[in-house]
DNA sequence: GTCTATATCCAGATAGAC
DNA sequence: GTCTATCTGGATATAGAC
């Protein structure tokens, strides 16, 4: 990469001053809450003042933007660790237990990455990035399985989200919602596929 | 109903005075979102000073609480309104486009009665009862058209609520994602009504 | 019911010494 | 990098006169 050398120690104190920051964040989240966060209760947790926050993160945006982020940046890592088997339907179980999982195991992450319903916070374009990169991998991915057509993708994209929305707002903590995804998943498949196999019948002899 | 009586004029300004404050919150809320809105630009807006509003709600809380109220009452009315044909794909589509539509026209509705993400703000027992009125009614609507298990109720819930959360995350304005509607109605229907189907040839011959 | 005045509390951000 | 001190601005809610 363009200006990537090693580290100085100080460098390396910084990044995990950094890192230390976001972890207390994330926990008071969890507790209080992703849009209520305050940078005074985070300060005092890493045992600093409120304005030294600012040696470490431009501002509250700034902040959010960083766990945007990592979110992000985490979920691309669990998609990639997703060998594809090359059967259909158990790849895309494995992918979207992966997801509502990653969904369930934190809400203020969810609520950061996919709802945007913090006040006056929207993701920098940078941040956005990591978002995007996520989203072409999981595009790769399905259309591997068969489902080619932007059409059935949207339609999997709801699917999927409306089970872990369902679960995050009805059933916190349980698994009221998730364990209907392999119903969910063949239902879906069996609806798409079989269209998909119409398709291909009618052009050649697979 | 107990204690009802004819209002006085009196207590008919006060009503009055108090709709036209919910009806200038809605709209604030649609210009800066439902969290974040102020008791400030309120009264401002109905030209009053901020202490004024509390003759007519208790608290901010209180006001959410009559928004919360307001918005599930119209969608109960809104349902009752949907006469039953007997069709069960038609009634089930008619149902599900009149709750997408109902979403879609007012995102900050749709988070305060769905979406529960506003600081600080949880519905009171008694807002709550709108809300419950609501479910009953859909639920006994669903379960006319042959949607009698719960799982089955669960899946449609998901389902409905993933396309309108998709449509309003990524094509607000829009109909990418409630344009499918029809198609998923069929896929849930096809996969769940021949399972009833099914195990009604199983116990009598229809 | 409406007002002025204010209590109380919180937030994010900045200046400048060390 | 971290601190103290402060700026600036916002919020909800209440007291009490009229």
């Amino acid at each position: 990469m363009i200006g990537e050398t090693t580290p100085t120690r100080r460098q390396e104190r910084h990044a995990a001053t950094r890192q230390q920051i976001l972890d207390v964040t994330w926990e008071l989240a969890e507790e209080v809450g992703i849009a209520s966060i305050s940078l005074r209760e985070i300060a005092r947790r890493v045992g600093m003042r409120q304005p030294s926050l600012y040696s470490y993160f431009a501002s509250k945006h700034d902040l959010y933007d960083a766990m945007f982020k990592q979110g992000n940046d985490e979920l691309f890592e669990m998609t990639q660790a997703i060998e594809p088997s090359g059967d259909a339907r158990d790849d895309l179980l494995r992918f979207s237990r992966m997801f509502a999982e990653f969904n369930a195991d934190s809400a203020p992450r969810s609520q950061l990455l996919f709802l945007r319903t913090i006040p006056g916070y929207e993701p920098s374009a940078e941040a956005y990035e990591s978002a995007v990169k996520f989203y072409d991998l999981s595009r790769d991915r399905l259309r591997a399985l068969g489902l080619t057509k932007q059409r059935q993708m949207d339609v999997w994209v709801a699917m999927l989200g409306g089970v872990i929305q369902a679960q995050a707002a009805n059933d916190p903590g349980g698994d009221r919602w998730v364990r209907t995804i392999p119903e969910v998943v063949d239902m879906f498949l069996g609806h798409y596929l079989s269209e998909s196999d119409a398709n291909a019948k009618k052009g050649r002899t697979k």
